[in-house]
DNA sequence: GTTTAGCACTCTCGTTGTTAGAGTGCTAAC
DNA sequence: GTTAGCACTCTAACAACGAGAGTGCTAAAC
């Protein structure tokens, strides 16, 4: 639906002032900071016919409007004009970044929490998952006589540890034959490649070391698994306890935290260029129902890798956050590029 | 001071009561629960006595009692009996702790998902510190040219690990000389050792390999400040949106956030045996004015490390709470300790 | 035919008044 | 020391009401 100049310029205003203010905007407020050169009247016929159309909603029937989903739905895809980040706001995200750590999830913790300060919404963040990630290193440290931890880091930088109790005496020579059997048949394997199968199938061929050495393949496998799976970093969520929006947070943190309704969302919508806006009912779920949400894939040397989200109330300033979002997986994929190569 | 037994019995029938329904309590539903064989009038002639006291709070004339900072504070000393966990509640515990992955970070991580489950408070724990940890094995991994995985463990166990950035190219002789360097001067010294000072020695008197290897010894300290560090675990905070006892619950959120404040908190009580309980303004952070905090210091290898706590308002179920709580710390301790030696 | 002034209408929100109910404190009797 | 009884107090819930904001419509103006 096409609609017409000054339609969409007071459908643009409303947007906005309602995103600023949170009051539904009337006709007359409107018009004082809106300046156009007609009367309140004129603007109350386009309203109404703003409402017909389904733009724009009204609570009730002595209040002014207010943007209905279809009305951000217009605004964001055809009337808003992106702010463009002003560049010490960029120089200050750099910064913050550059000095995040350098893992993944640590570049991603920091992102997160920059962008929850910046946006005022809740953040999240999908590590990145790369199918054609391949085990680079295993370590094993002894820790006592009985017990090591193990230590495997993915070409694509995801580093996991995990704690490994033998039952017989952890002696060299057990260490050394797990080092021959990891840089023979894992190095350079994809995660998923370390399945049950091939794990049990190795420990049969070892004979009488089969029993010794167990424990530490199934850690190995567990740490495999881990690898592969994709986390889900959550900053920023006590953001949404200023949204009046609210009334039962409760709901929606947990929603959070549970994180895999999320991860699905996103590996849902793979459009790749722009970042993806679910306004409303847009979102499936019904905890989101009242939000909107905003994400944008992060690819790592030239791959699509992991997602960064924002969650807030649909009257979110979607013009000021699209670009920091886009900014922020611009850079956060950068940085990720560059540590893995160069 | 010393209070009638038929007081004592007043004053915890209110306590139990106000903490399962959250209601002020009146004479008469006193009398109806606790079975005491006396009239309302007598328990009212006792409450105004208790009132005048000091254990008791009126929200207003004509509302029932409800349990002062005093009240409580005389209860947990004197008048609860902790109940004791129930085996299966124990072994559950066991279970979900087991499997969490050995590294301390992932031991607490768990157990605070299990307190506040069992809870439905906010829980906080600190990971160990322990001042005369070493550093146990530091690993350099390759990932590029340039770049390169640091990886540093330490002897209370904690993983810690950062990329590093080289100015030169990281061939193998840089990795051997590195290595040689940690062997001699940095393994088995404690993290606090690696100051700056000795840093810019070391690398002084490497003359010509001075300007490549500077860079790893910088992120070597670094990652030695991180391993001393201790952090600070959040877990279960959305429970706190429960209660209506929160008006603000933002402000309490960001201040859990925060973390330093509790983690001074939590050294300013160094008591070993007990839970500490501190009751609403016994804390004496304004976030923490209408709520009590619990907490408890798990112990590795004998030695006092960390703490473990809990955030709820005040009127939670201290006599359920304490004995989950020091069975978590417990149970923290003693794999923590498990992993470490045997 | 578009725009606008004017006006009646509707709805919310804050205030006020009222009532029912809960709980108290006190007094006098047991 | 305990208890029955009663007057008193305070809140929570509900209704009534007016002010204010904003609308939609109509008829006149441009």
């Amino acid at each position: 639906m096409q609609l017409s100049g000054r339609k969409e310029r007071i459908l643009a205003a409303i947007v906005e002032r309602y995103i600023a203010t949170g009051e539904p905007v009337g006709s007359k407020t409107l018009l004082e900071f809106s300046s156009m050169p007609v009367s309140s009247a004129t603007i109350r016929n386009e309203m109404a016919e703003l409402s017909r159309l389904g733009f724009l909603d009204q609570p009730h029937t002595s209040a002014g409007r207010v943007p209905s989903q279809l009305g951000y739905r217009y605004y964001v895809d055809k009337l808003m004009n992106r702010y463009e980040l002003p560049l010490n706001e960029k120089r200050l995200i750099e910064a913050r970044l550059s000095d995040a750590g350098g893992e993944p999830q640590q570049i991603l913790e920091q992102a997160g929490q920059v962008l929850a300060e910046l946006t005022n919404c809740a953040v999240v963040s999908t590590t990145p998952s790369d199918t054609n990630a391949v085990i680079r290193r295993v370590e094993l440290v002894p820790l006592g006589t009985h017990t090591a931890m193990m230590v495997m880091l993915s070409s694509s930088g995801i580093l996991k540890s995990r704690v490994c109790r033998t039952d017989s005496e952890l002696n060299l020579e057990l260490i050394e034959t797990f080092y021959n059997i990891v840089s023979k048949h894992f190095i350079g394997k994809s995660a998923s490649e370390v399945s049950i199968a091939l794990i049990q199938t190795l420990a049969l061929s070892l004979g009488s070391k089969s029993l010794a050495i167990s424990p530490l393949l199934v850690t190995l496998s567990d740490l495999a698994q881990m690898t592969e799976q994709t986390q889900l970093l959550l900053e920023g969520q006590s953001n949404l306890l200023n949204y009046a929006d609210y009334p039962n947070a409760y709901e929606l943190m947990e929603f959070l935290r549970r994180g895999e309704p999320l991860t699905n969302l996103f590996s849902n919508h793979k459009s790749q260029g722009d970042a993806n806006v679910l306004i409303g009912k847009e979102n499936l779920y019904r905890e989101l129902q009242d939000s909107s949400v905003i994400f944008s894939h992060y690819s790592v040397s030239g791959k699509d890798s992991g997602t960064l989200g924002l969650i807030g109330p649909t009257r979110i300033d979607y013009a000021r956050l699209i670009p920091s979002l886009k900014y922020l997986t611009e850079i956060v994929g950068n940085i990720m590029s560059d540590t893995l190569e160069d």
